[in-house]
Order: structure tokens, then sequence, then C-alpha cells
DNA sequence: TCATTTAGTTTACGCGCGTAAATTTTTTGT
DNA sequence: ACAAAAAATTTACGCGCGTAAACTAAATGA
């Protein structure tokens, strides 16, 4: 990193002593040149502090390095958990992450796909708002665009999908809660953003059925990304009106759970496992604050690491030109048992 | 937005039938051209949805329209709202926002300025890590690029710095928990990540001296930006000695707090200032799940809204080649009643 | 050692756009 | 209606790099 400043790859190449294809070769992938050619480049990098050109790189590159990760909502802890996750395995892998939120608005979800669409990347990884999206947009730049769909699934569109295995979540959880107590009534919004909350309502009149229950599902009213808002007008609601005929709710994802709980507490309910508690509380996604919820939500969690692992792993596989079928990847979760049921 | 896809501006200007340095123009921004050439080359971008090559553009252009925004945490709801404000306003004013986090790591937070180096942005508006941040390269970056400070301010760097008053902070909260019972207090890390920590210890420390009381300082261990981790921890150990002099808790931010708070449950502690509650909660930042813990936090809100006006447009005003001394400016929270104190 | 493979060099072109200079057209003010 | 001002056009060059082709040098293998 001497003084010496250099403008661009001509000059860096010729005070490394390179030509300069050769260099741009280098910079496109290190591999591909000759140990003692990369030796002699990367010497010349300490001295110099040389980095080329990112704008010149991509005009002509058929492909750049980018790779665009876009999520509903980026201040959504699990969101922005699972977007730190991918971020880091892009880098890992030698490309450059750019991180999009969609603030769970369609609209500026087809603005995010548009500007990304500017940015030429060589992949996306897409976790779409779900109902809200608009479909043909999201089929469109599928179609344009490297993309691998997360988290939320929308049709069969774009590489692959790869996320959670909602109807064993539900399942395994209300089985735990069966087994340990009452039989949970479901807490959910009447019409929620995310088509998982669909598979996880289903999946929780399957298994209710299944060993022997009257399901009991609590729609409650609200609109948009404000769970945690929704789940404690809801909560007060339906707690008022005695809307629930166990005194065990599983909800349909922790947020909800969370406002859940302060409506509880605000009412005076004591929820938990123990003697005095007047009901059980059961979340789903392992939102990372739920550790932190009074109680401690007991939860089902997204195994955070092997969902953006396999996303990532696949979307890495098709740029490098292996072609798959279309496939659906759904993962288990695991029960995480706190205080609150 | 027809079939006929256009390839360049040169096609797009023939297509729209003017001159392509003029269309170039318009891009650079559409005011500079006459309203009727205006109106025809923005019929054509309907008739042909023709999007300039972005990195051609920026390749030659002195200044760039990007802005990269940087914060020490993007998990962090406090951070992740922050920052969507800021980036709604970057888009409000025809830049192009690029997010960013260091993840509470100093050595990435120097790959994020490399990274945005080569992106010659127009602007930067930076929250620093604080305390761990690499000074040097910081001060470096400021040199080279136009860079606004907010959240943490780290010496005399960059433009200006916009954040909130801490003092104020402080003493506003400290003034109404000494006004409503029992004078709180000092609950914080002992090594705090952020610089704003000492100012509120320090301001807490004055005002307990104004009031007439005694200040009770507790610092808890651990590292990081767990802190709902450490809130908890540390919580749990003080409360099990007995560590607090007084029934009232003020944290030094509300994270802590919410660890706090789940150990003061956990301890069966009741919180609040009912009758039956044995100590009194408060945090400092307004932080989003502030409203959802049990009981709710009383806290000090900063205000979002106009640290974010103030940053951006001080920011855009300094690219648009306003010169102004370097400023600080610190703008003043709200206090935000809630059940906990 | 020599033929073969592999890697690097030289030369040259083009990508899509910014931008400057000289010229022509259009608008504006009186 | 005419001169002055403003805007658009024409022409031309260059940015920094990717990349292809033809050639040369270096490594490899028996």
């Amino acid at each position: 990193m001497a003084g010496n400043k250099i403008r661009n790859m001509e000059e860096f190449a010729s005070v490394s002593g390179i030509s300069r294809p050769t260099v741009s070769k280098y910079f496109n992938d290190p591999g591909s040149v000759r140990e003692t050619t990369r030796t002699r480049i990367e010497a010349a990098l300490e001295l110099h502090d040389y980095r080329p050109n990112i704008y010149a790189m991509n005009q002509n590159r058929k492909l750049t390095k980018n790779v665009g990760i876009v999520v509903p909502l980026l201040s959504d802890p699990y969101f922005a958990e699972i977007a730190r996750n991918l971020e880091q395995r892009c880098l890992a892998a030698g490309y450059r992450p750019t991180l999009f939120s969609s603030h769970g608005d369609p609209a500026l979800e087809v603005e995010v796909l548009d500007t990304l669409r500017s940015l030429k990347p060589a992949g996306v990884l897409l976790a779409p708002l779900g109902r809200a999206s608009d479909g043909k947009a999201l089929e469109k730049f599928c179609e344009d665009v490297p993309t691998l769909i997360f988290d939320s699934s929308v049709d069969q569109i774009g590489l692959a999908f790869v996320g959670s295995d909602n109807f064993q979540f539900t399942t395994h959880i209300t089985d735990y809660l069966c087994r340990t107590g009452e039989p949970p009534c479901f807490f959910e919004m009447k019409t929620p953003a995310n088509p998982n909350a669909h598979r996880r309502r289903q999946s929780y009149l399957r298994a209710m059925e299944a060993f022997g229950h009257t399901p009991d599902v609590i729609s409650v009213e609200g609109e948009g990304w404000g769970f945690e808002e929704i789940g404690l007008l809801g909560g007060h609601d339906a707690l008022k009106r005695g809307r629930f005929s166990t005194n065990t709710i599983l909800c349909s994802n922790d947020r909800l759970a969370i406002g859940l709980l302060t409506a509880c507490y605000e009412q005076g309910i004591r929820v938990g496992r123990g003697e005095a508690c007047l009901i059980r509380v059961a979340g789903q996604d392992g939102h990372p604050y739920s550790r932190y919820t009074c109680p401690p939500l007991t939860t089902i969690s997204h195994n955070y690491d092997a969902v953006s692992q396999t996303a990532a792993e696949a979307l890495f596989a098709a740029i490098d030109g292996q072609v798959a079928a279309w496939k659906s990847t759904r993962l288990e979760g695991k029960l995480i048992l706190r205080d609150s049921a």
C-alpha cells in the first residue's frame, strides 16, 4: 500500500510485471492463473493497493459476480438474521451480495426487482412477500434472472424453492402441546401476508383430527406486517371474549405470540406451564427475540443455517451451469422448549 | 413496453426522436432538458421500456448517484428502522441507496468501507461501530468520500454528525423516575460497544448529583452486540446478589432492559408501577419492541424521523456542493410512558 | 531431449455511455 | 420581426476493462 496510486489495470499490470489480459484473468478468477503468476500479482497487490473499477468490469462481463438478496421486511429480525447468513455465504463463495427489503410493500418489491435487473446479477435469492406479491412480475423476473426462492413459495417459479417444512413444524409442536397438556387452540391472522400461514393452519387442523381433538382456530383482523400489534389487539379481544376453548394457544408465528403475550400480561393472565399459570402459549419460527419474552417462548425454530446453506448452494450450482429440475426443499424445524408452554 | 427491445441509448434516442447526448442529459437530470423534450422522451419510455446501463453510466460519471448506508448491526430493529427511513429518503431524493451492515465486527466494517469505496458513491451515511471501530480507517475513508456520521460519533470526522442528545435522554428520564418514585440505579455494560453509553452514564451521574441523590451504577460483564443476553445474565446475577440499592432501574438502552425484564420474570420479580410491583425498569432508545415487553417498557425514544431527515438533508446538501463547517446536531428524545416505570 | 500441453503476451477491438466543441435550431424578449 | 439567449444536434473521443486471435514462452512427460 505504498503511495504510488495506480490508475487502472494497465498501470497495475506494468508494475506487477504481468500482462494486462492475465491480470484481468486473475481478477476474474484467481485460480485460473499459474501459481507463480498469482504470487507475483498478489505481491504487487500488497504494495500498490489497486482495485479494478467495478463498473468497467461489469460492463462487459457476460455475468457479474453480483448476487441480490431480497427479503420482505428487513426490520423483522428473523429476515435480518437469515439475510445476514446468506450474505456471509455469498461473500465466502466470492460473490458480491447486495441486500434489499421490500418493506412489506408489493409495489416496492417490484421496484426492487427492477433495480436488481439493472444490476445484471449472476443470481438472486428471493423471499417473496407472498400473497400480496405481483405474481406475474415475479415470474417474469425469474425468467430473466437466475432466481432461487426461499422462505415462502409462490408457484413453481425460479430455479428451486428452499424453506421450512411448515407441516412438520405445526404437526410437531401440536403433538408436543397435546402430549403435555390440553390440546391447543390456533391463533392466527385472518388474512395473513405469508402463504406459510395457510399451511400451518391446515397442518394444525389435520394434526388435531389425527390426535382425536376438536380444533379451534381464532383468526384475528389486521392487515400488513405489524404482527406484534395484530397479536396484541387480537389477543386482547379474544381473551376478553373468552374465545379460547382450551388453556393452550399455538400461534401461527412468534411475532403474533409476542403480541399475545403482552396482551396476556396486560390482562394479568399468567402464562406458562407452572401451577399458577392459566394458559400456555407457543409460537413458531424460532424468532431471535423469542428467548426474551416473558415467559420465554416455547417455539419451533427454523434451521437457519441449513435453510441458508441449501439455498445458497443451490443458487451457486445453478450459476456454475449445473442444470437441475425445479425442486422444493423443505427442512424440518427443531422444537425449543421454554417456559411459556 | 412493446416487444421491441432497445439495446442501448443510441437506439433509444433514435426511436424517441431525440439525439443521444440530450437523452443522456435527461437521464442525468430530467429537469435539465426542455419540457417538450422531456415529454417526448418519457412517451418513448412508456413504449419501449429502456433503462440505461448503470455500469456504463457510472464508469464515466464524475459522481455516481449511489449512496451507501452503513449500520453496525442490521439485525437490531433499531438500526433496521433507521436504515429503512434513510433508504426511503435517498430514493425520494433520486439517489440509489445501498445497505450495509458491519455485523458488529470491526474487520467487517473496514471491508464494508472498502467495498463502498469501489462503488464511488456520491455520499455515505455511516453509523460507526464506535469504540471498536478502526479509527484511522474511518478517518481515511471520510477524507476520500463525503460521509455523514450518525447515531454514534467518533471524533470530528466526516461532513457532520447527527444523532440523539444522550445527555438530554438520560437527564430527562432520570428526572422523571426521581419525581415518580425512588431514584434509579443505572444498569449498563462494563465495556459498552457504543460511545453513547458513556455519555448516558455520565449524564446519569450528573443528574443524580443535581437532584441530590446518591448514584448507583451496576456495570455488568459481556462483550459484543448481544445486549439482551448480556442484560439477562447480568440481570440475574445482580438481582440474586441484591446489587440494586433502590427499587428503580434505568437501563443504558432498551435491549439491555429487555434482557433484564426477562431476568426479573424468571426470578418472579414483578415489574411495574402498580401496588404489587417490586421494581420499576426503564430503558432508553424507543426500540421498536419496547412496546411488547412485559410489562411494556417505559423509555425515552429517539426521534427517528428527525434524525434521519437531518442526516439525509445534510448529506444531500454537501453532495450538491453546499459547503458547511463540521457540525454536531443532537436531537432530543421523547419520553414514552408505559407500565414498566 | 524433444514434442506436447499449458500459460502468458501482444495486439486489437468493442462495450455503453459521459462529455466537450462546434454548429444549428428553437425559444424568448422587446 | 429581429437579435439574443437557450436548447438541441452533430461529431468525436475516451473511460477501464473483457475478450478474442495469433503468437511466444514455460512447464510437463516420456
